[in-house]
RNA sequence: GGCGCAUUCGUCCAGUGGCAAGGACACCACAUUCUCGCUGUGGAAACACGGGUUCGAUUCCCGUAUGCGCUGCCA
């Protein structure tokens, strides 16, 4: 699962880094064992490369638990010096003590002089005065008071680091000068300064770009939102579509235009033009731009984007057949997945039977019209528009316009009120299942 | 509660100390059309509020309100 949140961020430090010159480093942070796993690893790892950022365009993977023993040395070290302190309070008699649950470490532990041991986590002490200033790329340089920074865990009991330990060492070590990353992590950013000092480097440059949130205004989470970019791969969405589109939450090219080729995102963006407020995830513009995106793919492209879809379709497809059918297609699918029910009638013995559809189209002069039709196309020239003036001429004799005529045609040869050109369809479809299927429509209304 | 961040059409983004506040998505019309779609044209739609600063503020400053994020031995 690679969070569209995720990806955003990856794409910022993906352009930054090309611009700069710079080295991009993919870093897995997997310090909390219980929650990674090799396919969550392997998830992100394709869902880049679907971006465009093949192994090539970074370096690593690293692996965060590899460093374990550096982060554990640091550990110790910070202890030694006094930065770092044995904890034994649990959760609940730090809330016990303030009231609060949402109040913080109180530093109880500080001064006990406890030794490592059982059920002891090892804390950074933040210094009681001063303030910690983060540089910002995009928000100026939020400050914090030392004061109110509660003495964070650095160690679990049993030795292992967490991630502000570990990144700072990791930062450190792979000697990282950026750091762009949501702003949920904004309020880490004077710890690991702190622990930056406290290891003695000089801490890199953050970007906190804004949050993703959902309709309701809320950042948009695994749980309740549709946040996995595979899942939106699956749906049919081009990698350029929703990479353009992510680019464009909290940012724009210059000029009044949105959807622009990549080449030009990496010439003009801008860490610093990021917006610094929250954007709504909207899906129906992103599903916009990926029509946009669709239609402006030469058709042989357009065909081999679909075939993943056309394989998981319930029928067989005639490759020689969908080929003629793909361009009269690609204006009409937003999503690729929509190529389906799209085509189907072409493939499938029978058309799917829309119960809707039928009920719209089937009304009263319908029976004469198919009767009329099956009579004018059984030695019509088998041409898209020989078959359209001889539909003409039947809607003619009944005083109804072609719009109208070709309804129950429609719904008889390919199940569905809407499709694609009903003529180019037939011609397609050939005369004989032409034939058959208003046949069937037509007993189907006598019965 | 504390700390931090934010606030231009419904949404995403432009923009300026004096603008008719611009584009895109969505929406509504109209045109085109064999359905749908595409395309074209047009429409409705915003500077959160209150004080300042200023000749003049959407733009600069300060408050207020509202929203969001963090406040874990998660990352």
């Amino acid at each position: 699962m690679f969070h569209v949140g995720g990806a955003r961020s990856a794409l910022f430090n993906w352009v930054m880094a090309k611009q700069s010159g710079g080295t991009l480093v993919l870093r897995i942070e997997d310090t909390d064992a219980s929650r990674n796993s090799p396919e969550w690893t392997e998830g992100i790892i394709r869902a880049l490369a679907w971006l465009g950022m093949d192994g090539g365009e970074y370096e690593g993977p690293y692996f965060q638990s590899a460093n374990a023993d550096k982060h554990a040395e640091a550990a110790r070290t910070l202890r030694e010096q006094g930065r770092a302190y044995y904890c034994d309070c649990t959760r609940e008699r730090i809330v016990e003590r303030t009231g609060d649950s949402h109040k913080g470490y109180d530093g109880f532990c500080r001064d006990r002089g406890l030794e490592a041991g059982p059920g002891r986590a090892l804390r950074f002490r933040t210094p009681d005065e001063g303030e910690t200033v983060v540089v910002d790329l995009l928000r100026g340089k939020p400050t914090f008071e030392n004061a109110v920074l509660e003495d964070f865990v650095i160690a679990r009991a049993d030795g292992s680091v967490t991630f502000l330990l570990a990144n700072a060492v990791d930062d450190m070590s792979q000697g990282i000068t950026h750091v762009v990353r949501g702003e949920e992590h904004l309020s880490n950013a004077p710890k690991q300064q702190l622990l930056w000092e406290a290891l003695g480097g000089t801490p890199p440059v953050w970007a906190h770009v804004p949050v993703i949130v959902n309709e309701k205004r809320q950042k948009l989470s695994k749980r309740r939102d549709k946040v996995a970019l595979e899942d939106y791969r699956a749906e049919g969405y081009l990698a350029e579509a929703m990479r353009n589109y992510l680019m464009l939450l909290g940012w724009a090219p210059s000029g009044d235009r949105e959807i622009v080729p990549w080449e030009v995102v990496v010439e003009e963006f801008r860490i610093e033009d990021v917006n610094t407020s929250p954007a709504f995830f909207d899906v129906k513009k992103l599903r916009a731009i990926n029509g946009d995106y669709i239609r402006m793919l030469p058709v042989e492209k357009f065909v081999a984007e679909c075939l993943p879809f056309l394989e998981d379709a319930p029928f067989e497809v005639d490759m020689g057949v969908f080929n003629q059918l793909a361009p009269l297609a690609q204006t009409r699918v937003a999503l690729l997945s929509e190529i389906v029910p799209m085509v189907d009638f072409a493939f499938l013995d029978k058309p799917v039977s829309d119960e809707q559809s039928w009920t719209k189209a089937m009304k009263e002069p319908a029976a004469e019209i198919l009767a009329a039709a099956e009579e004018a196309y059984r030695d019509a020239p088998w041409t898209a528009e020989e078959l359209k003036n001889r539909l003409e001429q039947v809607g003619a004799a009944h005083g109804l316009k072609l719009g109208k005529t070709q309804a129950p045609v429609r719904v008889a040869t390919t199940g569905r009120t809407v499709g694609l050109p009903l003529f180019e369809s037939l011609e397609i479809l050939g005369r004989d299942r032409t034939l058959a299927r208003i046949a069937a429509a037509r007993a189907r209304l006598s019965a």
